[in-house]
Parts: structure tokens; sequence; C-alpha cells
DNA sequence: AAAAATTTTTACCATTTGGTAAATCCACGA
DNA sequence: TCGTGGATTTACCAAATGGTAAAAATTTTT
């Protein structure tokens, strides 16, 4: 169903942008340009629209990190993580806020994923890092507030974009500053000293 | 009235929680002890409570900045306002996420108020940093990123708190962990190289 | 103690919102 | 052409929500 779609896009609007109980299902209606009931046909209900979003983002949102490959070179491996992360709250940043929003207000609906998707993952890949790290192929630092520190700093643009808007202007090349910056950043933080 | 500051209290929790559309003056009342009709006795409405509430957050938010002193000496300087920075986001999440919660939306009720005093003291304290750059104190980097950074590494743990504690578990000390990370961070980052 | 001012409660109200029932529309095969 | 099944709309509804009017209670002032 191609209406299934168009909804989804909607309500991604719609609640990337008032949060989920800001969203309206009128809202995303008009949005949709279709009747509310008629969006009740294709969705169970408000809820299920922000879970079926949260859930397809899932996939999205782990992708960057599955990438990350064991057996690369450890720097560049990290450093294109981050180069991912930015690019993708380029392209994305309904979805970021659409995730951002669910976190900030305690994770009530995406919660048991977290547990079940993301902390595996996170584990999986918080363990390669420590083992370059181990290895002196990378300096010595704490692989998870590392990952912490690039989700944050990649997704402040999209998340927090009202405010950097209003404090560096409209700039077209602010993608290339940005990557630029975290790349001496992270890179910094990488190299091993002495 | 010190009724007024168990509203605040009350609303800041509520707010923070659920988002601005997402509190009921009810939650707030009931947070508060107080009956709805009293609430609006001292308040014109809900969105003055969320206004009282996001212009007193101001002062405070912009407190660590401000104190960035450009006389002292830039590498402590600088790190030193991380670590407020980090305590803030420890001691204030509540406030923390109020903030985000705001940005997130679009800063629909701030936005005015982050042209006429965040803006100001971001470009003076940028400035600040510029000089040191130039005057090869620190490393030269770029000092608007370089505060985005700040700003999002370290709200970071109050904001996403609810996805730290799945992947880090309740650690005790927690925060001197983090600390140290962006201690280390930062501190490579600011370094003059060659 | 009486009057005045302040605070709190009771009883509402209009609007919004998520959701439903049932009728209607529309393609398409028999 | 008629029927059938999916898609869409019309007309609702009950609950929640922001807010108000006015009375009652309480405190303060005279």
């Amino acid at each position: 169903m191609r209406n299934r779609r168009v909804i989804l896009d909607a309500a991604l609007n719609v609640f990337s942008q008032h949060g989920y109980r800001g969203a309206t299902l009128d809202q995303i209606a008009a949005e949709a340009g279709l009747s509310k009931p008629n969006i009740l046909y294709y969705f169970q209900g408000k809820e299920q629209i922000h879970l079926t979003l949260l859930s397809q983002l899932m996939e999205t949102w782990l992708d960057p990190l599955v990438e990350l490959d064991a057996d690369g070179d450890p720097k560049s491996e990290i450093l294109d993580y981050v180069q991912r992360k930015l690019d993708m709250a380029r392209d994305l940043p309904r979805e970021s806020r659409l995730f951002a929003g669910e976190i900030l207000q305690g994770a009530p609906r995406i919660g048991p994923r977290l547990h079940s998707e993301l902390k595996p993952l996170f584990d999986q890949k918080c363990a390669v890092i420590a083992g370059w790290a181990k290895a002196g192929k990378i300096a010595d630092i704490n692989p998870q507030h590392l990952i912490f520190s690039i989700w944050a700093t990649t997704q402040h643009y999209a998340d927090f974009e009202a405010q950097v808007s209003v404090l560096v202007g409209e700039d077209p090349d602010a993608h290339d500053t940005a990557s630029q910056h975290l790349r001496e950043m992270f890179g910094r933080m990488l190299c091993v000293k002495d």
C-alpha cells in the first residue's frame, strides 16, 4: 500500500516537530492529504504509527555502527563512522529528532529495543575498540564514552539545528566545516602519544 | 510567594518529562499539590509557566560560559568550562531536558532569546577562543564548533540519560569517568602540535 | 471585631483529540 | 449489469484539556 508510506512520511514530519503528545492525528491526516478515519484504516492508532516509525528507524540508526569493521584500519574506521553519522544527521534530520525526542522523554516506547538491539551491538563494538586500544593501535580511551561523544557531536547538528542556525547563520558549507572539525577532534583523540 | 516556586518546580518536572504539549495543567497541579484554578491564580496560563521556566533557565544556562575568562590560562579555562557544563548536566538534568526539548522543536518560545542573549555571548567567547588560537596558545580550532562539541557531549549525559543508563548501567562513578574522558578528549583537541 | 484584600475551591464550559460506526464510493471480475 | 471487497468519507462520541466565574475560606489591615 502506497498510502501507508505517505502516512508514515507525514507522521515523521509531525512527530519530529511536535513530539509524540504534541502531534495530533488531524495534523498527520492533513499533512498526508487524507482524512483521519482513513489513516486509522491503515494503522490501529496514533501509538502504532509512532512505534512503526521508531522500529523502521532503528535499523537505519544502527547501520553506521554495524559497518564499523573490526578488521579495518582502526583510526579510519572510527573517523569514517563519525562521517557516516554526520552525514546521516544532515540527510535524516527528522529521524534524528524523532529519536532524540523519544530518548529525551525516557524512551517510553522504544526502551525495550534499546536493550534488545542497541545494547548488544554497542557492547560488541566497544569490545572491538577496546581491542584496538589494548593493541596500541589507537590511544587508550574509554570506548563507551568515545561512542557517546560521537553520537552527541554528530546528532547535535540535527537535534539542535534551531540553535546552531541562530549562532552560525545559514552557511551553505556548514556541513563540511563541521565534518572537518570533528575529524580533527576525533583524529587527535585517537592518536597514540609518545 | 512561596507557591509560585512550588508550581515552577512541579512544572519543571512535568515539562521536562513530557514536553510542552505533553504536559497538562492537571499533572502540574497534582505534582504541586494544588488545584488547577489555583495554579492559574499565580500564572496566566500554561504557556506563561513554560516561558517563566525557560527565562529563569537562560541565566543559569549561560552562566558557565560567562565565567570563561579571556585573561585566564586558555587550556584550563576551556577544560574548566567543560567541567562546569558536565556538572550542570548532572545537577540540573531537568533543566537540561527542558531546554533540549524546546530547541528540538525549533525553539518556538525561546527563539528570540537565543538571538538577544545567547548569540552575543557566543560571539564574544568565540572571539576570545579565536584570539587564543591565533596567539598560538591553543591549537588552531574552530571556536564555534568547539563550543558546539562541548555542549553536545556534556548535555548528552542529561538529555540522553535513558539511553546512557541502558548502555552503561547504573555506575555510581559514571560522572567521574565521563569527566575524565571529556578532559582527555578536549585536552588533546587543544594541544598545540609540533 | 469589622472590613478589606488575598488565596483557594467548586462547579462549570468550549474546544480539542483519539477513536468508532456506518454509510458510500470505487474498481473489477463473473 | 450485478455483486463483492477494499478504500474513503460522513457523522459522531467520550474523554481530556486549558481555562473561567463566582463563591467560599483565609489572612491581613484598620
